[in-house]
DNA sequence: ATGGTCTTTCCAGTCACTGGAAGGTCAAGG
DNA sequence: CCTTGACCTTCCAGTGACTGGAAAGACCAT
C-alpha cells in the first residue's frame, strides 16, 4: 500500500531529498513497507502536492505547515487563510520594493560606468562613497 | 593608531558581528592594539563603508570581495566591473520577475477568498489543487 | 554471482549573519 | 583598592530550506 520516494517525487515534482527533509520535519507522515521504504499514500501524495504549490508561491515552511493544518480542519474560517495569504502578500511586496530600489540604483551605476579599458569607473567611485 | 569595533560600527553603520565576521573571512584585515582590540585604521574603515554600500545594493559577499579587490587595483578595467554588476542586475531582474509571478497568483487567490467565517476558501481548494 | 538501480541513514555544507556564554580590559566613582 | 558597567575578546550553535555525498541495505534482471 503506496508508493515509493521515487514514485511520490515523480508525482510531486519534488526532490526525494526534499520529501525526506518534509517528512523529518514532520510535513508529511508516509508509512514502512516491510523492507524499510517509506510507502506514501494518496493522502501523503496529495500533501505533497499541496506543499509543492504553497512552497511555489514562496510560503514559509511554517507557513505550510500552518495551511496543511487549516486544510485538515474542515471547522477553520476562510478568513484564516486568507490571512495567512495576505500577510505573505505584503512581505512580497516589500521584497519586490526593495528589490526594485536595488535595481533602480544598480542600473543607475551600471549606466554611468563606461565599461571599456578604462580604469575609472563610476560604480567603484560610488561604492568608496565619493 | 586606529579606531575600536564599536565606532568602526557606528561610522561605517554595520553591527559589529558583521564586521567580525568580515575580518574572518578576510574581507577587512584590522590591527590589533596591545589589549588585543581591534584597530580600525582609515582604509579599514573605507572598506567597511564600502562594503555596507555594496552589500546594500545586494552583491554576494562574494562579489563584495571581487569589487574591493578591483577597488584596490588601480589597473582594473571599467569592463570588469560592469560585467559584474551587469549580472547582479540580472540576477535581481529575474527575482522581480519570479516574485511578481508569485504575487500575481496570490493575489488572484486572496481575491477570490472571501475571508469570512465559512470553511469554504478558494485558496485552500487550489493549493489542494482542486 | 553480478551489476545496476533503487532505497536507507547520517553528516556536512550552503549564505550571511545573529545570539549567547564565558571571560578579559578599561575608565569612573566611592 | 574595589566595584560597577560598558566595552572588548573568542568560540559555539542556530537560522531556512534544502543539497551533496558516503556507506550500506534491498530489489530485479541476467
Amino acid at each position: 500500500m503506496g508508493v515509493s520516494i521515487g514514485e511520490a517525487a515523480a508525482q510531486s515534482g519534488l526532490p526525494a531529498k526534499t520529501i525526506r527533509y518534509y517528512e523529518d520535519i514532520g510535513l508529511v507522515r508516509p508509512l514502512r513497507s516491510a523492507n524499510g521504504y517509506r510507502a506514501f499514500d494518496g493522502k501523503n501524495l496529495q500533501a505533497l502536492e499541496f506543499l509543492a504549490r504553497a512552497r511555489s508561491l514562496g510560503f514559509s515552511i511554517e507557513e505550510c505547515r500552518e495551511l496543511l493544518a487549516f486544510q485538515a480542519d474542515a471547522e477553520r474560517a476562510s478568513a484564516d487563510v486568507k490571512r495567512v495569504a495576505v500577510e505573505h502578500l505584503a512581505r512580497i511586496d516589500a521584497k519586490i520594493a526593495e528589490l526594485t530600489a536595488m535595481r533602480r540604483s544598480l542600473a543607475d551605476l551600471a549606466e554611468r560606468c563606461a565599461g571599456n579599458e578604462t580604469p575609472d569607473c563610476a560604480i567603484l567611485r560610488t561604492l568608496a562613497g565619493a
